[in-house]
DNA sequence: TCAAAAGTGTTGACGGTACACCCATGT
DNA sequence: ACATGGGTGTACCGTCAACACTTTTGA
């Protein structure tokens, strides 16, 4: 098994970004405060080493279970860092995950204490540690693109939303703005929404219709080579 | 610095998915048959352990050099896999990168013995190693994908093309025929093709006109919000 | 009654798709 | 002269973008 250990071997970590929406739709991103050194008590993506028995995927889940108390969410891969300087005490690579939530029904565990783990707004981050922001950025543009052709921003809404909340999300998230009709009957022609027979309440105005995404349908149209966009 | 060895660290290797274009452009990727175990004398995904001192595209980069002769070519990140038994010896996460040649111009080096690396066309794959299927089925597709929105298909082929070869490309990569008339039109309307006053030589019929690629001018539209597309 | 957001159709421009024939060249 | 691909234009249709007013509700 020496072939094995023919050189030495990086260490390897996960980091994840976690997105969520705030009731005023504004995009939010979790940070922890870090405990230990490097870089103690700055700002960071929650993340940690690998464990030899278990996939990236589990350790991402992991980490953001123990250090967020956020559990069960939208998870994928987004790319792995390994400049050689990216962690000042030792050789680290880093697969990085983004994962989207929405901030209603996830609230950062009461296990965690308030001063661990915290929501900022993405477009008013402090400074971070490591190569976190590159992290963050290349993130953020992934979210962007993905959001133009796949159904993901859902994941960052409620169950059960207004038309209106939909469209502020991409408004936000895009960075900018969008014809309501027309997105309206864009969305409404996918036939992805279940239109319900339920509508906002508590607001000082004409309560909305509420829909959700029809998870079932989309799977079977992608299948059959149907391609969302916009 | 004990907390970097808290707990066994999985190894790191990379694994480079090769697609070329041969003379009748028919898509192939670039195999090497393993001289040590496991799974000695199969075919496999060019690859190796990443090193303390250098970045992971720098090791998928000498390993493609090392075992198939071919370097300076477009490489890129494509997903990091992790499965918990990929590698029956031991834990190893591996980052796999895919790479585009154009067969012409980069054959494969006559240092390399000529049986440890070979062409095989994409859809006549021998039995893989470890993984490697499952690498290789994600570098399609993301190839597949990757061709629509963005203008890596002219890595395949030489500098100057003809209009036809690059329809053949498109036309085998996706796998479905597309309009003459409409490809050249749709692609020398984008202004991403230079007119060279040059023709196609030892052809038995009309010598069709070459192209090459401005590199330059995406680049600066680019920035400028263009969108290059099918 | 006022404020604030919900909800709703039409038109014009543009881009995509479908489609068939003549041309140039080498054998 | 024949075989092989090179090269060209038009018409129809569907999709996207622009655009303003009425409705509902709670305060």
């Amino acid at each position: 098994m020496t072939y094995c250990y023919e050189f030495p071997r990086p260490a390897l970590t996960v980091d994840c970004v976690v997105f969520g929406l705030d009731a005023r739709t504004v995009l939010q991103v979790l940070l922890i405060r870090r405990r230990l050194p490097p870089f103690r008590g700055e700002w960071a993506l929650p993340g940690g080493f690998v464990r030899q028995g278990e996939t990236l995927e589990a350790a991402a889940r992991r980490e953001l279970g123990e250090e967020t108390g956020v559990r069960d969410i939208f998870l994928e891969q987004l790319y792995t860092f390994s400049a050689l300087d990216r962690d000042p005490r030792d050789r680290v690579v880093t697969v990085a995950y983004y994962a989207l939530v929405n901030l209603t029904e996830h609230p950062i565990a009461a296990t965690t204490d308030a001063d661990a783990a915290q929501w900022f707004p993405c477009d008013a981050l402090p400074k971070l540690a490591f190569d976190h922001a590159q992290i963050f950025a290349t993130a953020l543009k992934r979210l962007q693109g993905k959001l133009r052709y796949e159904p993901v921003g859902f994941e960052l809404l409620p169950e059960k939303f207004p038309l209106s909340q939909l469209q502020r999300l991409y408004e936000t998230v895009l960075n900018q703005v969008l014809d309501k009709r027309n997105f309206r009957k864009k969305l409404l022609k996918m036939g992805l929404l279940i239109e319900l027979d339920e509508r906002q309440t508590g607001v000082a105005h004409r309560a909305a219709r509420l829909y959700k995404f029809d998870k079932q349908k989309y799977e079977h149209l992608k299948q059959k080579g149907f391609n969302f966009e916009l």
